[in-house]
DNA sequence: TGTAATGTTTACCAATCGGTCAAATTATCC
DNA sequence: GGATAATTTGACCGATTGGTAAACATTACA
């Protein structure tokens, strides 16, 4: 018989992958990791405690400290969850299609995700805003290289003259930074619009502003063409 | 002789204008308003600790507390003293000018401000992405109305033709939204563009990309020009 | 149906939080 | 130089923090 230590929690076995989980572990955590976009997007990691993901989750903390060990846990978990949806529309960049069309619906995609996730677009601001200190690995890894990849084929673009000669770097930098804003920055933006343009019209607004913006700014050169 | 209560903190006279502020006072207050920025901007409001900011600013808790009696009041003037600056540029923008060079002017201005003064935007990225708290009044008061102002001079550039006919709000908030980012997720930025593109030059090829885009992205139609 | 593993809860811990207090120190002004 | 006001500090407070211990309840499975 061992009787060292405490039972080990279930989360432990989720390392190793052969070991299969039990249905209320499954309910529990994505319960919990939940509760957990809803808070950490909203205060960042520092601002956040264990009581307030556990009230949102509906369970009390020493329960929701069974399945994730530390407040760490949970975040980590968190990101590890959104960060490969969240690239998605950058890994769908097609070399091989239109330019103009490919811009145009990777921004058309990223506002989509703007508006109907925002706190994952919130979680990964608060992170960066205060230095990345846990996801440091994930930007100058996968991050870095997917970056890497798309800018060759934006840059193959530009050589062709099929748009404008440009930096894709910032391109790419620029379309991230005009589409988060209206997640990450939405109360400011509500507030600037005022009550009247309120509803969710202002994500078309944005749209049509920002394709109109891209697609005029990128056009070859009269020059050139 | 009056013994109710403890002395009251110097700060106090800061409401009533006419009792002078000490020397003292007036470098300690400078202390302690820089330490702070450091410290919000770093963490958010929820996520700072008065003890964090006393051990940069070089001073004793009690001490920070008798200049400014919460944690509440230090943010709050900070908020203050650093608001009118940060709106400076969209203020300088001129209704008689040359839109192509008050657009560009505004772009460089904002993005000098973003590498010069990274703390002060990250401070209201952190406040404005976590709900705006404290600052809901000044968004919808004092920057509402300027914006309006400004947008309306925007307006006008698009109805005579000098510009293609948008929305001059996303367009105010495309420039916000891009020079910003240069600030606010720094790291990403440094993340992606990797060791070889750690100099201070990505702003100046973040200068050249933006100007590009939106001078190319709002120029009058070819169609009608 | 019994029992071992899994899941949940109450009570608690040390550390840190924002903030106070009174005493000690320093600056100011007559 | 002495009185007075302004400044600074160490000790402390109750509340909250992340996290633990162990008893208790439930589930899964033979």
């Amino acid at each position: 018989m061992n009787f060292k230590g405490k039972r080990q929690p279930v989360t432990i076995p989720r390392a190793a992958k052969t070991l299969r989980r039990t249905r209320i572990q499954e309910e529990k955590e994505e319960q919990i990791l939940e509760a957990a976009l809803d808070v950490f997007s909203a205060s960042g990691f520092r601002g956040s405690t264990i009581d307030q993901i556990a009230e949102v989750a509906g369970m009390s903390k020493p329960n929701l400290l069974y399945y994730f060990r530390t407040k760490e846990a949970m975040h980590r978990a968190l990101i590890d969850r959104v960060l490969y949806t969240w690239l998605e529309p950058l890994r769908a960049f097609d070399a091989d299609g239109n330019p103009e069309e490919e811009i145009r619906s990777y921004i058309r995609r990223k506002l989509e995700m703007a508006r109907d996730f925002p706190r994952e677009s919130r979680l990964f601001a608060n992170e960066v805003l205060q230095g990345a200190p846990h996801i440091e690995d994930e930007l100058k890894g996968p991050l870095k290289e997917l970056v890497d990849e798309k800018a060759e084929v934006i840059r193959a673009w530009t050589k062709s003259g099929k748009i404008v000669k440009c930096d894709p770097y910032h391109l790419i930098f620029s379309i991230w930074s005009t589409t988060q804003h209206y997640a990450d920055f939405d109360v400011q933006v509500r507030a600037v619009l005022g009550q009247e343009h309120a509803g969710e019209g202002r994500f078309e607004d944005a749209a049509r502003f920002l394709e109109q913006l891209f697609i005029g700014g990128l056009r070859p050169d009269r020059s050139e063409s």
